[in-house]
DNA sequence: TGTACATCAGTGAACGCGCGTTCACTGATGTAC
DNA sequence: TGTACATCAGTGAACGCGCGTTCACTGATGTAC
């Protein structure tokens, strides 16, 4: 990878900082010096650093969704039953990838998948919904399986609740792990941390309902 | 309001706007219109866009805390026991204010918190530690009263998932709102939207520890 | 009471900086005849 | 085989823009003598 093509390097380090500082906080200089390509490489090849934002989520996310589609139909194959833990489970896995020590790709994945709900242009997320949306209601629909008694609008926000748990303590991470070792004396590794957020989300995802009315509909 | 100084003028404009688009995301030249001031006027009367910063967290979080020590004295003195619907709903309750309509107050309370810990440099963290780190360690006893099964370190991991689900759902609102009407076709305010947190936040919190070791440890 | 000076809120214009983008250009490789 | 042209990856420098900040200045109010 060291003598990889323009194009490649752009997207490798592109990938890495917009995960660490984010989109907009991540300039393009910062992306051309470290990838050691020249400046005006990205308008070259993207065209703009929104199309160069576009491309990397379809990197990443084109393997990522062929393989949660499989790990769904290994699923309902081997009729493994629809759990919050096990359909959880097996995003999280996936989002870990085959490196569960590299604290990179977790935050990689949920924080491209952040970014994309909170885009206040719509594009992006209309990019994702168009060639991803499949996916993800496949998993929606295996999630509200797993928790028939939450209503689907329940759900929706539950699934909102918990992108948010992951993508907000995942960014914040460099700041949280020295309040942690401050506070605790104790490392945390993004390993970790998602093995302590799968029980906390499927705690919140499976709550009870409360059964009145939500806002004076008397 | 409307005709008050030119400092409270910046200040409230300052806090909408922030809590709206965030602290990078807001400029000084944004707000001093809006405001009807010059755009000097910040830097004649706080110094730097940082110290205005600040300046909308002291105004804002004082009163709260004062209003939380209070009623965390008044849970104690009448006995209401420690449980996470009790101490949850009573930061809720105080977030969402006396208008629990006002779409934008709970936003800028969880947004400001939000903030203070994604912030990379740590003196804005190091100020609201100095100032009100009594507040939440109190507040974090009692929740640790309420689930006592849950180790310290957990629980402050849960909790910084709890602020995360909060932060980025409100920061989210306007986009999350348009996919709530399109998929379901409800409107969601604010005030729905944290009664919706609630449950989902206690499920989390109470949820059980998995007793196995996390990591490799043999 | 009158005058000189100090203080202070507020202003308009400019400064330097980093940003994404553009443009004219280079040099290597492929293609047509 | 040689020559003319087309294509394309990559480059260095500049462009315009919005940003936070700075600076010289104004005008009103207070204070000292």
């Amino acid at each position: 990878m060291a003598q990889a093509g323009t194009v490649d390097r752009i997207l490798d380090t592109a990938e890495v900082l917009f995960a660490q500082k984010g989109f907009a906080e991540t300039s393009l200089r910062a992306i051309t010096s470290k990838a050691g390509v020249n400046l005006a490489a990205v308008n070259y090849h993207f065209g703009s650093k929104e199309a160069l934002i576009q491309a990397v989520f379809e990197r990443f996310l084109t393997p990522f969704s062929l393989a949660l589609d499989a790990k769904l139909d290994e699923m309902e194959a081997s009729g493994i039953p629809d759990t919050p833990e096990n359909v959880l489970g097996i995003v999280f896995r996936l989002a870990l990838g085959t490196h569960p020590d590299d604290p990179q790709r977790a935050a990689i994945f949920f924080r491209l998948s952040g970014q994309a709900y909170s885009q206040p242009q719509g594009h992006l997320r209309e990019y994702l919904h168009t060639h991803y949306g499949a996916v993800f209601a496949r998993l929606q629909l295996h999630l509200h399986q797993a928790v028939p008694g939450v209503p689907p609008m329940e759900l929706f926000w539950r699934v909102q609740f918990s992108l948010g748990a992951v993508i907000f303590t995942l960014s914040g991470m460099q700041s949280l792990q020295s309040i942690s070792k401050a506070d605790f004396n104790m490392d945390a590794s993004t390993a970790d941390i998602t093995k302590r957020l799968l029980p906390f989300l499927v705690g919140g995802i499976q709550a009870e309902v409360p059964d009145q009315p939500l806002h004076k509909d008397k």
